[in-house]
DNA sequence: AGCACGCCGACT
DNA sequence: GTCGGCGTGCTC
């Protein structure tokens, strides 16, 4: 008996609110480490938090330790910041942490041959990359932005730096968006540094994940350092010496998880780097405004270099191109036939549709929308003749994309339809011209980060026209052409735009000027959805030093078979929201810090 | 998440 | 009378 010792444990795939169980063993145990605990009458896994001393209730036992190396302490830390940063369950974020599956029994591999890597390319850096390594190598800074398109020479700049860590002993975590270019930038990396370099992309099945993790953490607790590039879970990836962490394409919204935990990759990442004191490097085009100033504040160094989202029924002018907006928010109106009335969806603001522009008195009032479908036969019937492909999310399987892309190599297709999916990854050859139809039914969505999305997709459009030898040409239809987001998209100047939306943002109190906190309750049925909605509003309205806008029925009123309510809460002090967040009233309700979008 | 307990309708 | 529907509540 006097051999006990106790121990916090979080157990995994637990969703109450504990943040760990008392337990006890013989053994000593340190922070970090995986054992088995009896839940119930359950088993499952659970992490070590810390030793701690004999509980008035009564223990149950571990029942095994998990052969696999403990979780290091800076994941620990990061953890325990995730859980309160986000207002997450500890369980859910040690699952985010940990591997699915971790305690099945696996056939271990044998380890892969080590091959060193034939080094950094031979090409010599252009002036401007030499320019951006040296800003960010005699910088006593940590936060780096790097601007630049893709193509510009980004992934250059990450061997080097990676290269440099290597150097040192360090380890380097690089996180791509879930898209199609990760194989190109793995194979740069694996060319480089050869067997140090582990790979991780959304389509590995459990066994490898799993067998990536275990090299991981086997590297880092044999003080080994290693090169993880995946998408936003590798950031989790155990590492010995953290020297550098890279987020490229950092304004990409799969950097925030959409399941809880609903972390932010971004934040996490900065946060990581803090506590390993390793280098962060944020590259992306076009920064979210988020990004920028939290670069901003850290200092900003290195400065190198059709859209799917549900239609917005916004009601659009016209003759002079005004789109109803709320008095209260400044966001546009969402036209619903049913009550032929505009409603805010933010603040539930109603008012009838009017008959006239209300800035023009002109009486040509149109509804936004129209999908890549309609657009696709709209083009065949134009064009009779032409070769036509369509790209989108619903026909995006890889081996589409590839025929498309070879299809395209071989100047076999003359017009291609898409959405965002066109923007991204795909390194297209040359294409003389890019349309963009209906720009406005992104711009309009009522949502604050609409014109940052705007431009953050028109500018990466604009960089797949004229990347041949001819200069291209874009086409943006609007009905704005005078909005800065489509301004500045067709003029390049990102500075611009981001100026005039940061002034934006902060008269009417967005972030990066406020936290905010998106909650949601269903229901199936409607007039109960917005009274749950109603109450919790007047509960949160009670606390000091918030700012609750709605309740408001969700822009995406049905999800399922349930109705959908929102409340958006705007505070400058983030615990007063991780603390609403904490206090929901049941399990139909969730809730969102920093939420992407409000939709 | 599971797996209990618990309180109302169809069955041998 | 019991078998079992899944609502809600607990798990060191």
């Amino acid at each position: 008996m006097e051999s006990r010792r106790y121990y916090l444990i979080t157990p995994l795939a637990y969703t109450g609110a504990a943040t760990a169980f008392t337990y006890h063993a013989e053994q000593p145990l340190g922070p970090g480490t995986i054992v088995e605990v009896p839940i119930g009458r359950r088993q499952i896994t659970g992490v070590v938090l810390e030793e701690s001393s004999k509980p008035s209730f009564a223990t149950k036992p571990i029942a095994g330790v998990v052969d696999a190396p403990p979780l290091p302490p800076d994941l620990i830390s990061l953890a325990a910041w995730l859980t309160s940063y986000y207002a997450a369950s500890p369980s859910s974020v040690f699952s985010t942490l940990l591997p699915a599956g971790l305690t099945k029994q696996r056939r271990s591999k044998e380890e892969p041959l080590s091959s060193p890597g034939t080094g950094l390319p031979p090409q010599p850096l252009t002036s401007e990359q030499t320019a951006a390594l040296k800003r960010i190598r005699t910088s006593n800074l940590t936060s780096h932005l790097l601007q630049g398109v893709t193509g510009s020479g980004k992934t250059r700049l990450y061997l080097e730096l990676t290269a440099e860590a290597l150097a040192n002993g360090q380890s380097v975590i690089i996180l791509v968006p879930e898209i199609t270019l990760t194989p190109q930038i793995v194979g740069q990396f694996e060319a480089a540094f050869g067997s140090r370099v582990l790979a991780s992309h959304s389509k590995l099945t459990e066994a490898q994940r799993h067998l990536i993790w275990s090299q991981a953490s086997t590297a880092a607790a044999a003080g080994e350092p290693r090169i993880i590039i995946g998408p936003r879970s590798c950031l989790f990836m155990p590492a010995h010496k953290l020297g550098l962490i890279v987020v490229d394409e950092c304004h990409e919204s799969t950097y925030k998880q959409e399941q809880h935990p609903r972390y932010n990759a971004v934040s996490a990442a900065a946060k990581r780097a803090h506590l390993t004191s390793a280098r962060l490097v944020l590259g992306s085009a076009t920064p979210g405004l988020g990004e920028l100033f939290l670069a901003q504040q850290a200092g900003r160094q290195a400065l190198l270099y059709l859209n799917r989202r549900g239609s917005a029924s916004s009601q659009v002018c016209g003759d002079c191109g005004h789109v109803t907006t709320c008095p209260n928010c400044s966001l546009p109106l969402t036209f619903h036939a049913d009550l032929m009335r505009l409603i805010c969806h933010h603040c539930n603001y109603r008012t009838p549709n009017p008959a006239v522009c209300p800035e023009c008195n002109g009486a040509d009032l149109k509804l936004l929308g129209g999908g890549t479908k309609r657009i696709e036969a709209e083009v065949i019937r134009l064009f009779p003749d032409a070769r036509v492909a369509r790209l989108d999310r619903d026909s995006a399987t890889l081996s589409h994309i590839k025929t498309v892309f070879r299809a395209l190599q071989k100047g076999e297709l003359d017009i291609v339809i898409g959405t965002q999916m066109i923007a991204k990854g795909l390194d297209l050859p040359a294409i003389d011209t890019v349309g963009v139809v209906n720009a406005d039914t992104m711009l309009f969505l009522p949502d604050f980060t609409a014109a940052e999305r705007t431009f953050q997709l028109l500018s990466q459009v604009s960089g797949r026209a004229g990347r041949g030898d001819r200069p291209g040409q874009i086409y943006i239809q609007t009905y704005s052409p005078t909005h800065p987001a489509i301004v500045a998209a067709a003029t390049g100047s990102y500075d611009r735009f981001a100026a005039s939306e940061l002034e934006e943002r902060q008269a009417l109190s967005y972030p990066p000027y406020v936290y905010l906190l998106h909650l949601s309750v269903a229901a199936t049925n409607q007039a109960v959805a917005q009274q749950e909605a109603a109450a919790f509003a007047a509960q949160i309205k009670q606390r000091p030093g918030l700012a609750v806008i709605g309740p408001a029925p969700s822009f995406i009123e049905q999800q399922g078979k349930k109705y959908v309510w929102t409340i958006t809460v705007k505070s400058k002090h983030r615990a007063g929201l991780v603390a609403v967040a904490s206090a929901l009233p049941g399990d139909h309700w969730s809730a969102d810090l920093d939420p992407a979008n409000l939709l």
